[in-house]
DNA sequence: AGCACA
């Protein structure tokens, strides 16, 4: 149809739209890569990308028509451009409404079915919650959950096309039970379609994935802690695999926590590497590198749930990594490279966070045409853009305290970006009550001097630990009275 | 640099 000549298509003024048309991106951009750029102004509920002849356009679609305005006026008035990698990106307001992925419309009677849990994290609704929802319908085979930008999703497995349907039918735009949820979810709905998937490659039984089928599957830890994995010892027992790289989540974490803050505690028990920190789901975990596994089995062994702060503040939870090495880009506030000398490295560089390639994805596999983000690893939903030099940013977002942003719920009008004042440090803390992990005994130099000071950037220590900070025999440092950790 | 295989 000729319908492209008549009119002009392309106005100055668009009427407004959820839908973002992103051109000039660069080549195969990713919807990582798109989501970085448009998360500060919303939630992003779908994108498309590697659109048009030249795959370089894309649509983003906000979950509130204000968050896209909020984008477009940002970086209309905005001296820098918008930029993935480098490139400038002309972003307007699409000319429909929404997304459509007609990938899969969902209408396909499949015995599998996707189930989107709207208005939960994660961590919110388990697996056995979902089981025990679905089996009143039919025997449930499998169930793997995940999350993408649409957020927790889970694609759960009958018999056949019929049994999910009705599943489909009767729980579609219903809620869980709230006796199900924690109390502070106030309702989840669950969206349900019909998946492409037939069969879930269920691995392991982990807290994503789960095989009702298979009771014999092996459990995978690593998909429990999201870290490392176990192996058969010699007893028959399972072992979990060591590594010299450790994986700290940490819990209830009201105060901040720095690179250097982790390298005050790790160092105790040797020489650190490496660390890097980065956001998963919205929670905050840090990789530590040991030059050997003896030392990180030490620090773990010493560290595993005891608190940095006084008051139960900031639990650590570890387990060993997948990793050996990791690949640390440059020096910044999330990660540093104490192995560099420190004259190669006085340039902060952007926030790059690139692991080593995790061994292993997810403990579940669908096909691969499925456009499903497989989660599993550590790395994945790790928010560590590369922050274009210089381009100011209306908000900042990064690391664990985007997971309590405003910005999805709030918009302001377009005046509210044009202040570049939030370009700076993450937003105020409390001043811990003190460092639990410096009360480590009289020969610690660490206690005073190197307290986190919350909300400020240190200097980083770019040479080796004292020595002093390393007990005798390896062992946790012990101190006379007070404990030096506490649970 | 300019709108998506219905």
């Amino acid at each position: 149809m000729a319908s492209s000549a008549g009119q002009p298509q392309f106005r100055y003024t668009q009427p407004p739209s959820k839908v973002l048309h992103l051109r000039n991106l660069p080549w195969e951009c990713t919807e990582e890569e798109l989501i970085e750029l448009c998360k500060p102004f919303g939630k992003i509920v779908n994108t498309k990308c590697n659109v048009g002849a030249n795959h370089n356009q894309a649509f983003v679609e906000f979950a509130d028509l204000n968050q896209a305005i909020a984008m477009v006026s940002y970086y209309a008035s905005s001296s820098e451009p918008a930029q993935v990698r480098g490139k400038s990106v002309y972003l307007q307001y699409s000319n429909r409404q929404e997304i459509v992925n007609n990938k899969s419309t969902g209408d396909v009677a499949s015995n599998v079915l996707l189930v989107t849990i709207e208005g939960v994290d994660s961590g919110d609704v388990s697996i056995d919650v979902l089981h025990l929802v679905f089996s009143a319908f039919g025997f449930v085979h499998k169930i793997a959950t995940f999350e993408k930008t649409a957020g927790f999703q889970a694609l759960v497995q009958f018999s056949d096309a019929d049994t999910a349907a009705s599943a489909r039918s009767a729980l579609d735009g219903r809620s869980i039970p709230r006796y199900l949820l924690p109390e502070h979810v106030a309702s989840c709905h669950l969206r349900i379609s019909f998946s492409a998937h037939t069969d879930l490659n269920v691995k392991f039984q982990s807290h994503r994935s789960r095989d009702y089928t298979n009771p014999n599957l092996p459990v995978n830890p690593s998909a429990i802690d999201g870290a490392g994995q176990f192996t058969v010892g010699p007893d028959g027992k399972r072992r979990e695999l060591e590594s010299n790289v450790l994986l700290a989540s940490i819990e209830k974490m009201q105060y901040a926590v720095t690179v250097d803050v982790l390298n005050t505690v790790f160092s105790a028990f040797g020489r650190v590497q490496k660390i890097a920190i980065f956001e998963k789901n919205g929670g905050f975990q840090a990789l530590i590198q040991y030059p050997d596994i003896a030392t990180a089995v030490v620090a773990k062994e010493a560290l595993e749930g005891h608190c940095i702060y006084d008051g139960g503040y900031c639990k650590l939870h570890l387990s060993y990594s997948r990793h050996t090495d990791l690949n640390v880009k440059g020096n910044n506030d999330r990660s540093r490279d104490y192995t560099i000398p420190a004259s190669g490295m006085l340039q902060a560089q952007p926030s790059s966070l690139v692991g080593a390639t995790p061994a292993t994805a997810g403990g579940w596999q669908g096909p691969p045409s499925t456009p499903i983000m497989y989660s599993g690893n550590e790395f994945m939903g790790s928010s560590c853009p590369p922050q274009p030099g210089g381009a100011p940013r209306p908000q900042h977002l990064q690391g664990w305290e985007y997971g309590q942003s405003q910005i999805a719920s709030q918009t302001p009008g377009p005046n509210a970006f044009s202040s570049p004042a939030y370009a700076g440090q993450g937003p105020p803390m409390p001043s811990p009550p003190g460092l639990v992990a410096s009360n480590m005994g009289t020969n610690n130099l660490q206690s005073s001097n190197h307290s986190p000071h919350i909300g400020q950037p240190q200097m980083p220590y770019y040479g080796h630990q004292p020595m002093q900070m390393q007990m005798p025999g390896g062992l946790p440092p012990v101190n006379g009275g007070t404990p030096a950790y506490h649970m």
